[in-house]
RNA sequence: GGAGGAGUGGCCGAGUGGUCGAAGGCGCUUGACUCGAAAUCAAGUGUGCUCGUUUGAGCACCGGGGGUUCGAAUCCCUCCUCCUCCGCCA
């Protein structure tokens, strides 16, 4: 626990922000993505399990690593083993005796060397500390195999796109035809990758949130949590968007705009013991999300398919590790059912190893289909992480009769709410500019139909 | 933002330089008693790591980091967090 790397110290950058927001250790034990036991024992299989994701790990230095860490800690053990067994002499020595000042000079010297195998220890554990957290997850062995999303697997299909009797608009056109929908003036008051909504499309998004997290509580079991919108660095490690993806996050202060719920959400627990027959615990949270999509210029620029801010209900689940991969399975059916509701036709993909995201076992993409890009579009991630994030955030259950062992944790989106306005919006758009509300909506909406152009 | 107080094991809470991984209590586990339960009694009950085939042995951990010392939960510095009071504010 105490030797827990400094690893912000390897870095300028993060050296930087450490004095700058004034911590020491963003996480507060010494655990890290993959098991350390579990390495050193599989190293070949963590290996193998690796290369399918196409990442560049050195394994040769972290073998060296591995090995130097066990011998710096049998040495610096047994140098304070000795050290010890003089100290219990010193006490019994009267202490104006010349024996004891003798003695007393051994003792400095070989607590200075105890001391100095220590540092070293300490060095070598941070250094390999530091190169685990670079390390993703290990892949499911469900998970198919593959370098890109083109190689993502087609798990279902439901509805049928929607044939149009005229050439259909894409959302920004639809929604500034009803002037409910300005791209410009987003531009001119912040930037790129923003946007105002106006009128029944703000309202739109609010009674999507609404109905969302009313299904999700009502009728899937999950309690709602209305999260902090910004989190500090520890959250941002144990959740695994730190250290690697900093360059992605918006930052204030110490602080980070969280970037999905589940930052939040999952910290909610870190470092904490749950009863085991707490568990699953499931956890449906709205928030805004708050992104630099770094390195994706000139990608979906035009229109709310990616922003910089957007809106999100998100499902959070803390799940015994036996039952992880049954509670994905129910998690992505929560999230589907609001698709089916809302009359969207969408598919499930299951990502291949390439395209997995850097924390995640497994992960189902729901895509929806676009009518103007004539493609599916993911809507909703959804992710078994097992216990790497568990790992991260210190996150662990109790059975009655074992040790603390971490769980699994698992999310997914439930759903982007600007990709479903964008659905709505094309899905649901009339030859004529106007716009149909889903029926599962209407109720909420005061109307079935919003008839352009509105506002000003 | 200003002033003061506090951070100890699953929880509460003692402990101000070595005899403290840490009293005591609660909780939990096991055993005794009981037809059974409660109550009572007895024993046990932290985490991580290293070595060892096993029994086991060792090292570290009292909010984080650093320092003083032969030796730190205990002294010093620093950071973080929480609480109380004042100020400001949706």
């Amino acid at each position: 626990m105490r030797e827990w790397w400094n690893w912000q110290t390897r870095k300028t950058k993060d050296l930087v922000a450490a004095r700058l927001w004034g911590f020491e250790s963003p996480l507060s034990h010494t655990h890290t993505m993959l098991d350390l036991h579990y390495l050193t024992e599989h190293f070949d299989e963590v290996r193998q399990r690796t290369a399918l994701r196409h990442v560049e790990i050195d394994f040769e230095e972290l073998a060296v690593l591995l090995e130097t860490r066990r011998n710096l800690i049998f040495q610096a053990e047994a140098a304070r083993f000795e050290q010890r067994q003089d100290q219990e002499r010193i006490k019994a020595i009267d202490k104006s005796s010349p024996e004891f000042l003798e003695l007393r000079n051994q003792l400095r010297e070989l607590s200075t060397r105890a001391k100095l195998l220590d540092d070293q220890r300490k060095e070598v554990v941070d250094t390999l500390q530091q190169r685990l957290l670079y390390i993703p997850n290990l892949v499911h062995q469900s998970v198919p195999q593959g370098r890109d999303s083109s190689d993502n697997a087609v798990i279902r299909v439901w509805g049928a796109p929607r044939q149009f009797d005229f050439p259909p608009r894409d959302h920004v056109d639809v929604g500034e035809l009803l002037g409910l929908l300005d791209m410009d003036r987003a531009g001119k008051v912040t930037g790129a990758r923003f946007a105002f909504l106006k009128g029944a499309l703000a309202r739109l998004s609010h009674v999507l949130v609404d109905f969302m997290l009313e299904l999700h509580t009502k009728q899937h079991g999950y309690l709602e949590i209305l999260p902090p919108f910004l989190v500090n660095e520890a959250s941002m490690m144990g959740t695994g968007q730190l250290p690697k993806f900093r360059e992605d996050s918006f930052q204030v202060d110490s602080y980070f705009l969280v970037p999905t719920a589940e930052v939040p959400v999952t910290n909610y627990h870190r470092d904490e013991i749950l009863d085991e027959e707490r568990l699953p615990i499931k956890y449906v949270a709205y928030s805004p999300c708050f992104r630099k999509e770094a390195g994706s210029y000139g990608i979906d620029t035009r229109g709310l398919i990616r922003q910089h801010q957007f809106e999100k209900v998100e499902l959070v689940k803390f799940s015994h590790p036996d039952t992880s991969y049954q509670e994905l399975e129910s998690l992505v059916a929560d999230a589907e059912r609001v698709l089916q509701l809302l009359g969207l036709p969408y598919r499930v993909v299951s990502l291949c190893s390439g395209d997995l995201g850097f924390s995640a076992a497994k992960c189902y993409d729901l895509e929806v289909w676009i009518p103007s890009q004539n493609c599916y579009r993911e809507i909703s991630s959804c992710s078994n992480f097992e216990a790497f994030q568990a790992r991260r955030a210190n996150i662990r259950y109790r059975s009655p009769d074992g040790k603390p062992q971490h769980l699994h944790t698992l999310n997914g989106s439930g759903l982007a709410i600007g990709r479903t306005i964008v659905a709505i919006l094309e899905n649901y758009q009339n030859a004529d500019g106007s716009l149909t509300i889903p029926t599962a909506l209407v109720d909420r909406m005061k109307t079935d139909k919003l008839v352009g152009p509105q506002g000003a």
